[in-house]
DNA sequence: CTGTTAGCGCGTTCAG
DNA sequence: CTGAACGCGCTAACAG
């Protein structure tokens, strides 16, 4: 609509060369101080604001790191992005996310775009894409990933303990007394779906409680189907105290599944959940569940990121999540309410 | 690191001149069959990606639309986030997110940034910012607010009607004999939370009922202030048998109020949230609350600012959020259980 | 149909 | 300290 005013503009108005906007544009070098007070009345009189991909061109650099995500509804991913963006704030950088829905081909996409768009450096949350092309991508530039292992990656990504995040979950229902204990797992195409499933199983060989195949459902991540999981394993009528889940929402789908059966939380059946999502401190009862500190994942992140864009070469290590617990955990019942679920 | 190859490379690899590889990479105009194909093998084993900087630099248009949302970790504003990125799939613009945590100040510069950006549109999520700085925009580029008013700008707002959504809650309770209703509203300096608690007002005055201003609280849209303010409505004594919240996140908080007085929903007391969060078919019981159908209204606006940016003027308009009854609302008990709460 | 020329807006030498 | 000239990578108008 309007003419964008250019730095060209600004020198002409301001009767000096470009050259010389564009130094105390950037403080590159010292000006005059009645040029530099001219020139500034002019910017701020124009309402000058310089034109990023013409300095992107310029200088070789855009300044942004890209961020690619999976769903931009997930509140998982969201605080993470929030952390992303936190890490970066004050440094010259920004974001620049997109997402891959959890799809190899659309994540491709997402990776295609930020590269055109010449982004500095990459963050990846999660995503089902193959390591070879992330590796290729991390041979352009700087790449941290968050949630996943790059294989040939290793202290480029930041990573949870899954297997002693669900250690703890497991110990905790023991020690309260549970030995039936059901498990809803996540779609185990995702690497920590099966972290987690192996680290139940483990654990419980661990305290020497009897691991029951029957007693496992698999569900994918959603409400839905934890939902649906705890509903076929009350049909089952195979007796459990406890019941628990591979993540936060799995578990309150099957928190409703409960409430529908007249199921009190925690008297009749224990609940844990994974993740700790903000929403998890308010359901009734509050959840007890695993604590990752997303947000700080992804602050993390992008101060990674930053280091290795000022070229030093940092090394990532794996991260142990917390127990939190809280109401829906209790011991178990002393005759568990078997079959008549 | 690598690097990068460009047109011109590819140009001088394949023996053309870089016009002949901009044409067909843009599909500007015809060339003979074999200098494609040669072309595109050159494009292919090289795997050159265009530069979007220059392309934007050289055709003045960025092809990037930028949006300004307040928290990226929000459930809200990230389903209407994917909704935008959904509208805007299948165009050749892309989104650019940036947000501004509901204060003015990084409201502007995260303005100020996709401005430097050269986005081609903006779209605004909600946001505390003056009329004037986005009327400013808006001279320059289309604009498309969702969820806030923008004077000057009517036909440009994707809105809800938050009167007409209490409105509807109100004449649901007053249906189920409610009479004693308490209200817990968000902070007034957002509009819709004037709306809202005006239309609540209005509603029970329409519905013949009493208009108790001990029974509204005031609270900041977020779960901790609703379980604050529910918890200081039960100390209060005050009888009252619904409590109505503007918003889903408080009415979470105020569950866990009631939950932690050992009062029932909605035997005891009925509860109805406004929003109608993915989460609210989960709490139990599920939630009766107001939908909107954010994810939609992302789509719209992303649709509208395509069409705008087409050289359409189409002409945006108010939308009735619905009522979805779900269970945690029911029949006003015989006998408030009041003070004794 | 295709190569040549001229910018897009800015940073950065290189002289002065 | 400052201006002129060149180039970043790509598109578009102009001749052939």
């Amino acid at each position: 609509m309007s003419a964008t005013v250019t730095l060209m503009h600004v020198a002409q108005e301001a009767g000096v060369s470009p050259s010389t906007v564009s130094r105390i544009l950037n403080g590159t070098a010292n000006v005059t101080p009645d040029k530099r007070e001219r020139v500034e009345a002019v910017i701020h009189r124009l309402n000058f604001t310089p034109n990023v991909q013409a300095q992107a061109l310029a200088n070789g650099r855009s300044f942004s790191v890209g961020v690619l995500t999976q769903k931009l509804s997930s509140a998982f991913y969201g605080e993470t992005l929030a952390g992303i963006e936190q890490g970066l704030d004050g440094s010259p950088y920004h974001p620049l996310v997109v997402s891959g829905h959890w799809r190899a081909k659309q994540e491709q996409q997402a990776l295609d775009l930020l590269i055109r768009r010449r982004v500095d450096a990459l963050i990846v949350l999660g995503g089902v894409i193959g390591d070879a092309a992330l590796q290729r991508v991390a041979a352009q530039m700087p790449l941290v990933a968050v949630g996943r292992e790059v294989s040939g990656l290793p202290e480029r990504c930041v990573l949870i303990d899954n297997h002693a995040g669900i250690r703890q979950v497991v110990l905790h229902l023991a020690g309260l007394g549970h030995r039936d204990i059901a498990y809803i797992g996540g779609d185990e195409c995702q690497q920590d779906a099966v972290e987690r499933r192996q680290g139940f199983e483990d654990s419980l060989r661990e305290m020497g409680l009897p691991f029951q195949p029957r007693l496992v459902m698999i569900g994918d991540y959603t409400e839905v189907s934890g939902e649906w999981a705890a509903a076929e394993l009350l049909a089952s009528g195979l007796p459990f105290t406890a019941l628990v889940c591979a993540n936060d929402q799995m578990a309150f789908g099957a928190r409703l599944s409960l409430y529908r059966r007249g199921l009190r939380v925690p008297e009749d059946i224990s609940l844990t959940g994974f993740d700790d999502l903000f929403n998890s401190r308010y359901t009734t009862p509050p959840l007890t569940t695993v604590h990752q500190a997303v947000n700080e994942l992804g602050q993390l992140a992008a101060e990674t990121v930053l280091r290795l864009l000022a070229g030093e070469q940092p090394h990532l290590s794996s991260y142990v999540p917390q127990l939190v617990i809280r109401e829906s955990t209790g011991p178990a019942p002393l005759s568990p309410t078997a079959g008549g679920h």
